[in-house]
DNA sequence: CAGGCAGTTCGACATTGTGTAGAATGATTC
DNA sequence: GAATCATTCTACACAATGTCGAACTGCCTG
């Protein structure tokens, strides 16, 4: 019921983060204990949300010790935020002039790492 | 209620490509025309969604002949395409790696404008 | 091997965003 | 001044998300 003041798809964005930044698959414990250290969420919440990126295809599940479960990102960040762009692009009706745009947005450190990234 | 099997924000982006498609300021008759020809939408709809849209920032709007407004959208279709994809870049946490990805998904043509773009 | 425990799944309710539109308001016009 | 008509206000439905408590179910331990 976003009590604690969250805005909308914030839990999910801060679960998902989590996962990326983690090095390896998380137990739902060690997600709850990293995005919510204070206690303040029910280790169910954390499950719920878990599930509906698992159902987005965000997420995926892996059995652990036990009948425990063991969650990680089903891409990484940079191959999430990568599809997002090229779906932007498709979206975007005249590409050049998108890209044009984009390119003015950039600092220098990206523009020279997107031109590398394009010189193969 | 998203009658029509609407799907959500649906409505909202088809609104947005009206206003980007058109030359110029449109009139809410003229978006409810586009919109919905068949006359399935009421005016009202309309006009709430061109309000939420104009509290977004999306859409301003200017006088028309009497007291009517004409809509138009805030950026361009490209403008705003380039703007989420900034934003994915900035969240994407290594930008080398998500223009990789991101490079490997474009077609050719998309590719050369891209690269182009870059040359200045 | 039965009982408890730890972890998961289910079902529920709250809030916000969006789809959808009738009622109310207010400026224009005749 | 009254009719007109575009906009704004108010309202309700449904979907997505936040948030859990209750129920369920394998494992482990005594």
């Amino acid at each position: 019921m976003t009590k604690r003041g969250r805005l909308q798809g914030e839990l999910e964005q801060l679960i998902l983060d989590s996962l990326w930044d983690a090095s390896g698959a998380l137990s739902s414990q060690q997600l709850l204990e990293i995005v919510s250290p204070d206690g303040e969420l029910a280790l169910t919440t954390v499950l719920t949300v878990l599930s509906r990126l698992t159902d987005k295809g965000l997420v995926t599940r892996e059995p652990g010790s036990g009948r425990s479960l063991l969650f990680s990102a089903a891409s990484t960040r940079e191959q999430h935020a990568a599809e997002l762009m090229l779906k932007m692009v498709s979206g975007a009706g005249n590409p050049a002039l998108a890209f044009s745009h984009f390119a003015s947005g950039l600092s220098e450190s990206d523009l020279a790492a997107l031109r590398k990234s394009l010189d193969r």
